[in-house]
DNA sequence: TGTACATCAGTGAACGCGCGTTCACTGATGTAC
DNA sequence: TGTACATCAGTGAACGCGCGTTCACTGATGTAC
C-alpha cells in the first residue's frame, strides 16, 4: 500500500481518471510501527489542502467529491476511508482554520490596553493573518453564511467562544469597571463582528498588481482603525452621560 | 402561446419532467397589446421567485437551472429567453433585493436625529425588514461572500452606494461639525457594516417555536442597540481626546 | 374588417458528461506465536 | 528470526441519474396592408 499524493493542479498526462502511481513515500528510516496511520494521516491532509484550495474559487455545497479525489491523485471510494460526505469534510476545516485564529486572538489579547499604538497592532496582526491564511479564511468568510448547516453552526459556535474569550480578557480593564455582563458581551461581539468584517474586506483586497494592493490594504487599515478607536471613545465614556 | 406558471413545490404528478399544460391566463378582458410582454415578464417573474426560494436552503452556484424551470414547469431550454445563466439570474435577484432596502434605509435616515427612540426604531424597522423579506436577505447575506464574482461585486457596489446615502445624510447633523470626509466615511461604514451584521442576525433567529424565535429576535434587538448607542456615545466624543 | 406574414416565448428530444455511491478486490503493513 | 493470519487504505469498475446546452419546431400574438 502506499500511493503518490498530489496537491498541484497540473494537468493529469494520462486519459484514465484514476492513475496508479508506485509508492516513493519510503519509511525506511522511521520505526515502522504507525507508519500506515502515518500515511492515513497524510492522505486525509492532502485531501483537506486540496479541498482549501479548490474552495478558493468556488462554495462548500458546490464542491465535488470527484474534484477533490481527483486533485489528490486517489480513487473516488477512498475518500470515504477519511469523510462521511463533504458536510464532514467542511467541518474539519473549519476546526482547522478558527483554532489557529484563537493563537491569534490569544496573543492580541494578551497584555491589552487601548492605546492608538495597540489599536494598530491589532489591525496589522489581522491583515497579517488574512495575509498568511488567505484559503483558509475565505473559506470561513464565505461559508459563515453558507447553505451548508453543520459548516455554519460551527463556524458560530468557534465565533461565539471568541466573543466569550474577548469579554474574558477585557472585562479586569479599568475601562469596564462599571460594565454589567450584558455590555461586556455587546462589546466584545461587536469587536468580533469588526474583526471578521475587517477580515473579510482584506480577503478582498486581493490585486494582480502588487503595489495596487499594497495601497487598498492600507485603506481597510486605516479605516479599521479609525472604526475601532471610535468605539474605544465610546466605551471611555459608556454608559452614556447624554 | 401561454403556460400555466407555477411557483409551488408541490410533487409533479406526472412522471415526464415537462409536462405540457395548457392556457388558462386568459387576457380577455386587457387591451391585447403589450400581453404578450406581459406573459413575458410573468414568466421571467415566476422564474425570480422559484430561483429566491430554491435560494433558501442553497446557494447560487449550486443552483440549478433545471432546477428552477422545473419549479416554473417551462422546459429547461425557456430559461435563456430570460437569462444568460444562472450568475445572470442571480445579479438580477441582487438589484430587486437590495432596490427595495434603499427605500427602507432612505426612511431611516429621513429626520435623523440620534436619541435613544430613533435607533430603537431603526433596529425594529430592520428587524420587521427582515421578517418581510427573509429569502432576499438569506440571498443577499449568503452571497455577498459567496463564490459568484459577478453577484459579489453587484452586492458590494450597492452596499457602497447605502454608505454615501448614510454618510450624506448624517454630514448635515451638529454631532458631524468637525468631520472630514475620511470620518464621515469610516463611520457609514461600520453603520452599513452593522446593518448587515445585524441583519443575518435576525435571520438566524428562525425557529419554529414562536415564542422562542421572538425571544431571540429580542436578544438580537438589545445587542444591536446597545452597540448602537456605543457608537453614537464615541461620535458624541469624537475625535478623542484622550 | 379580413388576410398574409413576421415575431418570438416556450417545446421536447437529444447530446455527451461527470456526478456520488456500492462493491468485491488487492496487497502492504502490522501482529501473534 | 520466521511463518501464518488479520487489518484496512486505496482500487477500479459499475450503477443509475440529472446536469447544461443545442436545435429545429410550434403556434399564439402582433403588424402591415
Amino acid at each position: 500500500l502506499g500511493v503518490r499524493l498530489f496537491t498541484d493542479f497540473s494537468v493529469p498526462w494520462t486519459r484514465s481518471e484514476n492513475s496508479c502511481l508506485l509508492n516513493d513515500v519510503s519509511h525506511s528510516g522511521e520505526r515502522s510501527s504507525g507508519s500506515r496511520q502515518e500515511q492515513k494521516a497524510r492522505t486525509r491532509r492532502a485531501l483537506l489542502d486540496a479541498g482549501l484550495r479548490l474552495l478558493e474559487e468556488q462554495s462548500l455545497s458546490s464542491l465535488g467529491l470527484r474534484e477533490i479525489t481527483r486533485a489528490v491523485r486517489i480513487a473516488p471510494a477512498a475518500f470515504y476511508r477519511h469523510f462521511r460526505d463533504i458536510p464532514d469534510l467542511g467541518v474539519a476545516l473549519v476546526a482547522e482554520a478558527l483554532g489557529s485564529v484563537h493563537e491569534m486572538v490569544g496573543a492580541i489579547l494578551a497584555g491589552q490596553d487601548d492605546s492608538d499604538e495597540r489599536i494598530e497592532e491589532t489591525v496589522e496582526a489581522i491583515a497579517r493573518y488574512v495575509r498568511d491564511h488567505r484559503a483558509h479564511l475565505r473559506f470561513v468568510s464565505r461559508e459563515r453564511h453558507g447553505s451548508v448547516r453543520a459548516v455554519r453552526e460551527a463556524i458560530a459556535a468557534e465565533l461565539s467562544r471568541f466573543a466569550d474569550e474577548v469579554a474574558t480578557a477585557l472585562a479586569p480593564g479599568p475601562t469596564y469597571a462599571g460594565w454589567d455582563y450584558r455590555d461586556m458581551r455587546m462589546l466584545s461581539e461587536l469587536y468580533v463582528d469588526h474583526m471578521v468584517t475587517t477580515a473579510a474586506a482584506f480577503l478582498e483586497t486581493a490585486d494582480a498588481d502588487e503595489a495596487a494592493q499594497a495601497a487598498r490594504e492600507h485603506a481597510v487599515a486605516r479605516t479599521a482603525c479609525r472604526q475601532l478607536k471610535l468605539i474605544r471613545t465610546g466605551c471611555r465614556h459608556w454608559p452614556a452621560a447624554g
